[in-house]
DNA sequence: ATGGCCTGATCTTCAGGA
């Protein structure tokens, strides 16, 4: 089966992308982050034309993460489980759910924006929350995926320029010890090839000529367990679909299984 | 060709992204 985590930056602005990538990779799961729209607003109908459910949990115009699968959803849950608030509102960041034979979380990790921010606070106890949450299906039998923007590059090489992201956000100890914790739970970081150059960057900013000049990050990850890790044949970064008019400023990871 | 931001709403200006 092929699964893949996308953040396509507005489902609305991007379902023509979005319907002709998932025809053109044969894609079974894909995880979608920033959807920016609303639960009525979602092109659930366009993606049931071409053999897709749906599962969404979106408020409006910020954040927003959905589930489209064409091999089942079932046991679908919104929100992350224990999950902390930001200036009072529980944010639409998780969605998980059954597909076939692999369980999948798609979540979308707060930004952080400064590192003194109560935005940055609530990022890390975020991703606290999921580990907490991720847990027991890390520790399963069952193959289990958190796959998502995490908003963190693991390690400075994921980073074009680390000198540029000294005292930055997404960089931080703090931020990659959160991280180190949730793998600590049993989960792995499956590493894409890249289609090109030597890292497998997964955002390029929109501003100055970042792509064209390949100033990107990692930070679109695929985080599995031991039976998700061990079926995985091979992983990309789909570099093509961030290529011109129309773009999201993230391209799709993803990974092909043998389950 | 891969080309100097994009998206949706608070809508002609802004927040947020990272």
């Amino acid at each position: 089966m092929r699964i893949a985590t996308w953040n396509v930056n507005s489902i609305t602005a991007r379902i023509p992308r979005v319907l002709a990538w998932l025809e053109s990779t044969g894609t079974d799961v894909l995880c979608v982050q920033e959807t920016k729209c609303s639960a009525e607003q979602f092109p659930a109908d366009e993606l049931r034309e071409l053999g897709y459910e749906s599962a969404v949990h979106a408020t409006g115009r910020w954040n927003g993460v959905a589930l489209i699968s064409r091999l089942g959803l079932e046991d679908v849950v919104r929100g992350l489980p224990g999950g902390p608030a930001y200036e009072g509102a529980e944010e639409p960041r998780a969605i998980s759910a059954t597909c076939g034979p692999v369980r999948v979380w798609s979540v979308y990790v707060p930004n952080g924006r400064e590192v003194d921010h109560a935005h940055y606070t609530y990022k890390l106890q975020w991703l606290a929350a999921l580990k907490e949450a991720a847990a027991t299906d890390a520790a399963g039998a069952r193959p289990f995926a958190v796959l998502g923007d995490f908003n963190v590059a693991p390690v400075d090489e994921d980073v074009w320029d680390p000198s540029l992201f000294e005292g930055a956000t997404h960089v931080t100890p703090a931020e990659r010890a959160a991280l180190a914790a949730l793998r600590e739970t049993g989960l792995s970081d499956v590493m894409p090839r890249p289609l090109k150059y030597d890292r497998p960057y997964t955002f390029w900013d929109y501003r100055q000529l970042a792509f064209p000049k390949n100033r990107g990050m990692r930070i679109d990850l695929v985080y599995g367990n031991e039976p998700f890790a061990a079926a995985v044949k091979d992983s990309y970064v789909d570099r093509e679909e961030r290529k011109g008019k129309g773009a999201s400023d993230h391209a799709p990871v993803v990974v092909d299984l043998d389950v």
